[in-house]
DNA sequence: ACCTGTAAGTGCGTGCAGTCACATGTTGGA
DNA sequence: TCCAACATGTGACTGCACGCACTTACAGGT
């Protein structure tokens, strides 16, 4: 089904597009929804167009040589995804699949390759898109570098902490094999430092949220200042 | 000093410019020599330039908020670096070090950055670098995502294999501690992954390089599918 | 209301990799 | 030439994260 052209509008990296040309690319675009654990992209497949995440959420994985599954970055709604094989025309490095139900607008690679570079606007705003991911695969790989799990757990925390009227909180936070496979750690490892977290009332579930009560108390042990399985259990605030 | 234009010239990313264009960069760009272990890039410093590896070798590496040492990629020459904060503004995202004496041109980030994008050539050369980039970079956490330091040494030389007239090799070979960093191990690991393999006859040192005899090897214990510490020892070729 | 699948929580035992401490090569600069 | 710094090699110890096996909790569909 084509997509209308206000949707594409909508997305910020094509906002910047004139009007016709949206049109034309609306015309050409299809949508699709996407059921939880449904892949979205195949790894090694070639691409066939610009990806867009209208809603839901998705997740780009992908399996070591010896069959475990590693998770490499979230895509959000209004986020693209793909763009590295119809960049330079390889194959798709990673699988993309949905981790809820999502809903996604294709638009075909030779609509979009054509103009990506003659629009300055369009091809400093993918640029910037770029660098951003590289900043973030970057602070990831620095995440994987602690040493232990419970440091990891709380450095991916961090980086997904996000603050609504003077509450810290984390917005559809990943399930506990989600956060796993991002961190090189095993589910019940995972599970286990949220036990301790929770138990000094660092974290607490709010649906599908997860409200931070004591930020600093994940910052700290992030860096290695304080390790909570060192310290007495009896004043959980200090 | 200054930098002759002829040496702009033959760098990938710039080689589509009008030669007016290299001279007055070339007018204004800066080459320097660095000893090994100085520091190229400072983490969090502002952007002054885009950088370009002349000759000798780079490693961006960082440090875990714990302090611990990562190594997040190596710089060949006639590669350029640092570009992630010029295209964004931001800050340097991790150090740059020179791992061996190394010569680098720095073409000022005002001279470039207005033409980025005005050159849909270099515009192009320079999102597809960074596509390259990402592309390392998943298959650096692809990496990390083993299970066991034998396998992550072995999947790590895999993605430095080249090949020379039917020989496969490694060229300029990291050393086991700069290997450790890239894939999360202590150097002492390292030094005994390489003890098993030469012990076996799969690696060799040549001077600068690495030759390897036995690629497969070292593919199928990257894939887990063969594991030599549980093997016997008989017959190494086995 | 029932069933099924998935998420989360928990105890236990084991192996392996990190750390420490040292010995020995190797290299490049003063 | 000599020294200092760095690279490599090796043994012993130990902690802790993983994997397994299981239970419990919960949500969605029919």
């Amino acid at each position: 089904m084509p997509t209308p052209a206000a949707v594409l509008r909508g997305l910020p990296l094509l906002s910047s597009l004139p009007q016709v040309t949206l049109e034309h690319m609306a015309l050409h675009s299809t949508e699709q929804a996407f059921a939880k654990r449904e892949i979205v992209l195949q790894k090694s497949s070639l691409p066939q167009a610009l990806c867009f995440l209208l809603d839901g959420r998705l997740q780009g994985v992908d399996f070591t040589s010896d069959g475990r599954e590693v998770g490499i970055y979230f895509v959000q709604p209004g986020d693209y995804f793909g763009e590295v094989a119809v960049i330079d025309a390889g194959v798709q490095p990673e699988f993309v699949t949905a981790v809820s139900r999502s809903r996604v607008v294709f638009v075909p690679k030779d609509l979009v390759k054509p103009i990506l570079f003659a629009f300055p606007k369009l091809a400093e705003g993918l640029c910037g898109n770029l660098a951003i991911r590289l900043r973030q695969m970057s602070a990831q790989r620095r995440i994987l570098g602690l040493a232990n799990p419970l440091q990891r757990v709380c450095a991916q925390l961090e980086l997904l902490l996000n603050t609504k009227n003077g509450q810290r909180y984390v917005h559809n936070a990943p399930t506990h094999l989600e956060l796993a496979i991002m961190i090189n750690a095993s589910r019940e490892t995972v599970t286990r430092v949220f036990q301790l977290l929770q138990g000094r009332g660092v974290l607490e579930r709010d649906g599908n949220d997860l409200r931070v009560n004591d930020a600093e108390f994940i910052c700290e042990v992030a860096a290695g200042l304080r390790d909570p399985t060192k310290e007495d259990t009896k004043n959980a605030g200090q």
